[in-house]
DNA sequence: CTCCGTGATGTCAGTGACTGTCATCAGTGT
DNA sequence: ACACTGATGACAGTCACTGACATCACGGAG
């Protein structure tokens, strides 16, 4: 054993959690969580750089499973194809675990500074999914185009698909957000292909 | 004539750009501005809600004209023309000023704090496209798709405008901010068309 | 003409996020 | 034993932002 108890940055994103849901976003103080974790505010900022990264610290890995994604489709499909595969596994990471998922939205959707941040990582992975395309070959704009409307499409689908019951999820399977996340595609598809003719 | 000099807000907003422009975001205080404007630093936030917002308050001007347009469209308009047609229209107002838009997008661009409040901007007008749709009766999901994805081409219309030479944008016409938001929605119906088939 | 309300500003004290710096001290290898 | 490392504490400092109260030209009511 150190000298400390173990896994400090895990006891901080815990208290973090426990405290903005009990009391909100910005009534609570880094000096209040770090205490909770029986640590100091120097502290908490050794482990995040800020007072809301704490929330979206798991954002690395989904970026590397995105870019991954993107990267292992097969040369066949189109880039549509390829970022539509990587978002439906994103949403399937989602689907693990509803009920956190929803807890933490709850947090994120009642304060603008984390809704703020939130928006932030949706660009950041549209960017890397917009660079994993161009590694492939998919030439300016249609990479870029390719990525941000996918990341349109996938902010819907959550969007539906955290506010439905929880319920509902389980059974049908129909409200699955991989599901969602296609149908929102094929959705947008439809949309654009009824523009006027020039 | 007032007590004060006139235009306290411009002069606070003028100060504010130069010195962004000159030392950079993070190093300028908001002490600094309103000193410049011959102001304290309590004026400056009775002005503006935040150091970053005086770079963003032309925004809800912007904002009523995006739902201006939409509402304004024909009934036979489908929503992506609705929103394409709010959104050229929009960037033709970017047009007017290419220098100081790009100039302004320097600044932005340079720090991490402003990129992340123009993406809630941009978020902002999504939703409230959305909702310009829904009341000309366009139906969920297809009113947030529309508008979410509307702003996904503009994002990369602008970029690339943004990037492009100064000089070229006033010879052919080519690269203008409208046509090229046209192109890329055109583009991107395109990318979707060219989805696997189910 | 005088008095009073109003609105934009100044002043000041305070909170809280975040940073730089140095001290501490258990564990680890030599 | 001894130096070295790495995670932490302690502490002072900066700066964004807020609340409360004072000031004072202006415009209107009397």
């Amino acid at each position: 054993m150190g000298r400390w108890e173990p896994n400090a940055r895990g006891r901080l994103a815990e208290a973090a959690l426990k405290l903005y849901a009990e009391q909100g976003f910005d009534r609570t103080t880094v000096t209040e969580i770090a205490e909770a974790a029986g640590l100091t505010e120097r502290t908490f900022f050794r482990h995040f750089a800020d007072k809301r990264e704490v929330l979206f610290y798991g954002t690395e890995m989904a970026l590397t499973m995105l870019t991954h994604t993107i990267a292992e489709a097969p040369a066949s499909a189109s880039p549509m194809d390829a970022v539509g595969a990587a978002l439906e596994s994103f949403g399937a990471f989602f689907q693990e675990d509803p009920e956190r998922v929803r807890r933490r939205d709850a947090i994120v959707s009642a304060s603008t500074e984390l809704r703020e941040r939130e928006l932030v990582k949706l660009d950041a992975f549209a960017s890397a999914m917009a660079d994993a395309l161009r590694e492939r070959g998919t030439p300016e704009p249609a990479a870029g185009l390719a990525a941000e409307a996918g990341i349109a499409a996938f902010k819907v689908a959550y969007a539906h698909w955290v506010a439905a019951e929880p319920g509902k999820t389980d059974r049908t399977g129909e409200q699955q957000l991989p599901q969602l996340v296609r149908k929102a595609l094929t959705e947008l598809q439809e949309i654009l292909a009824n523009r006027a003719p020039a």
